[in-house]
RNA sequence: GGGCCGCUAGCUCAGUAGGUAGAGCACCGCCCUUUUAAGGCGGGUGUGGUUGGUUCGAAUCCAACGCGGCUCACCA
């Protein structure tokens, strides 16, 4: 942060030389009337002659990112949050005050008031009658063309990638949008937000390792969350028959361009319902966010075409295996199974369950293909300890997985709601993690006596936000939907 | 964590038989009242990621380390 080097020590020299003039280089309020497109949304259609005879007055804040400066007179563009637009400096008009453009940086920010003129070119402009400086900027931007490429400084320094590159923001205000819409739908269906512990004694919900930390007074350990659920399924037994929460998790894994260690997750759960219902709420949930923020149900994601119109099929794991050339005879075999994934280069560990081989296999050879919409059902019930057995398959459970761009967006089941069950299959998981899975789940025997209390059949579902945003918004890494995503220490 | 690639001016990038570095934009000075990659004249502003090594001499060759990207592993 010393970096000082001369292009800002000559910013501070105008700043000083501000403060002579008597002008605070770091104002105060200033309550512009107006934003940038606002203005050229609304004049779009004047012409010159127009906007002559029916002066219009208009008063911008925003940031200075281009200037062209002849002396007696200037064009810059100024950028506010909704864009760009031209503005004119007149020595006519301004006076003495024209000198203190050579004052003034790239990067500034103002305030002014002005006339709109259309230039020869035909340019919608601001010709300013007065400004104000309302805060100098004293590090350079970067240049023109080619803007900002570095990506780490892109990822460390957001501030300066959302100056200068347009489509950063607009994704960012897509994520907002999408989030927004997500809200706007769950509420118009009777859904109530909730926020449960993001600080939890024993970590549940899912299969991951998490994040631990201390908390002094209490002395005791506590971890950041890895999910929600059991939180919100105590509150189906409280009698929330609606109930959502969208915010983070915590999940102490690797980082790639898929995985980053806080994620936004959407976790909501509807009373007296299944998971077949899920799937149709899970479209229309979906297609309404679609439609609501880029409008069509085509998107271009990378070098393909999803469309997400619905229905989209509903394909059960084993038979998207068997569709994918996995031998339907030996679905019950460990051992041919796991001879099976090997000779088909996928890598397993002796001490792996039939149900974990089956879904690595799944992962490497059905999961790439999984471009349009898509939902996997009924999964073994090794794999999901907290969902409902299928009243046909005891062996299988009520559970879907939404997979888009050939990644999970969704997972979703009928919530186990027998107690005797649940404490079984959590037994099942510490012996598991007894054996060296580290991401078994934990006993939580305060989620169990809630379900002794009853709660209702139910089923729930959790969406990751960060992935749907990233097909949404064309991104091919989960860095450009996060504003500020984790990096390592910059030195 | 493994493999591969990258790191040179504020930004985007050049620069190998090894001879202490260059372009555009930005910036500084002067000129210019309709420009928009404004233009004209003049100016290079640098800890070459860091630390060592080889060498008379290193941005360049070697090693270690740091950060980033891609990829594999793990997951959502």
């Amino acid at each position: 942060m010393k970096d000082i080097n001369e292009l800002i020590e000559q910013r501070i020299k105008k700043l000083e030389e501000l403060r002579q003039f008597g002008i605070e280089p770091f104002g105060g309020p200033f309550y512009a009337q107006d934003h940038a497109s606002d203005i050229l949304n609304k004049f779009g259609a004047y012409s010159k002659e127009n906007l002559e005879t029916n002066p219009s007055t208009c008063s911008l804040a925003g940031r200075i990112i281009s200037m062209r400066d002849f002396g007696k007179a200037a064009f810059a563009h100024i950028q506010d949050i909704t864009g760009k637009i031209q503005i004119y400096f007149k020595r006519e008009i301004l006076g003495e005050k024209q000198k203190l453009l050579k004052k003034l940086d790239i990067g500034d920010i103002i305030g002014l008031r002005g006339r709109l003129f259309r230039t020869k070119t035909n340019e919608l402009t601001v010709e300013v009658e007065d400004f104000v400086l309302l805060t100098k900027s004293l590090r350079p931007l970067p240049e023109k063309w080619h803007g900002l490429r570095d990506i780490e400084t892109r990822y460390r320094q957001r501030y300066v990638d959302l100056i200068v590159n347009p489509d950063v923001r607009k994704t960012f205000m897509k994520r907002g949008a999408i989030i927004k819409a997500i809200r706007d739908f769950l509420e118009t269906n009777g859904f109530i937000e909730v926020e449960t512990p993001m600080m939890q004694q024993i970590p549940g919900g899912a299969t991951a390792k998490p994040f631990k930390t201390h908390h002094i007074a209490l002395g005791i350990d506590l971890y950041l969350r890895i999910a929600p659920e059991l939180f919100l399924k105590r509150l189906l037994v409280g009698g929330y028959e609606r109930v959502y929460e969208l915010n983070r998790n915590f999940r102490n894994e690797g980082i790639s361009t898929k995985h980053n260690p806080e994620f936004t997750m959407l976790e909501f759960y509807v009373a007296y319902r299944d998971y077949n219902f899920l799937m149709s709420f899970t479209e229309e949930l979906i297609t309404y966010v679609a439609n609501k923020t880029i409008g069509t149900l085509k998107i271009p994601y990378g070098d393909t075409m999803i469309d997400l119109t619905p229905p989209w099929p509903r394909i059960p794991m084993f038979d998207a295996l068997i569709q994918n050339n996995f031998p339907s005879e030996i679905l019950n075999d460990r051992e041919k199974a796991k001879i099976w994934a090997e000779e088909h280069g996928i890598e397993i560990k002796d001490s792996v369950s039939l149900s974990k081989i089956l879904d690595e296999i799944f992962k490497e050879i059905v999961e790439p293909q999984l471009i349009q919409p898509t939902f996997i059902t009924d999964y073994p019930i090794e794999l999901s300890p907290l969902a409902k057995r299928k009243s046909q398959d005891s062996n299988l459970v009520e559970r879907f997985e939404l997979f888009i761009a050939s990644q999970e967006i969704a997972n979703a089941f009928s919530e186990l709601n027998d107690p005797i069950d649940q404490r079984e299959r959590f037994l099942k998981q510490i012996e598991e993690k007894n054996i060296g899975d580290e991401e078994a789940q934990n006993m939580d025997e305060d989620f169990i006596r809630a379900l002794e209390y009853g709660m209702p059949p139910a089923a729930g579902e959790g969406i990751g936000i960060d992935r749907l945003v990233m097909v949404l918004s064309n991104s091919q890494s989960i860095r450009d939907v996060i504003l500020f995503p984790q990096l390592k220490p910059e030195q």
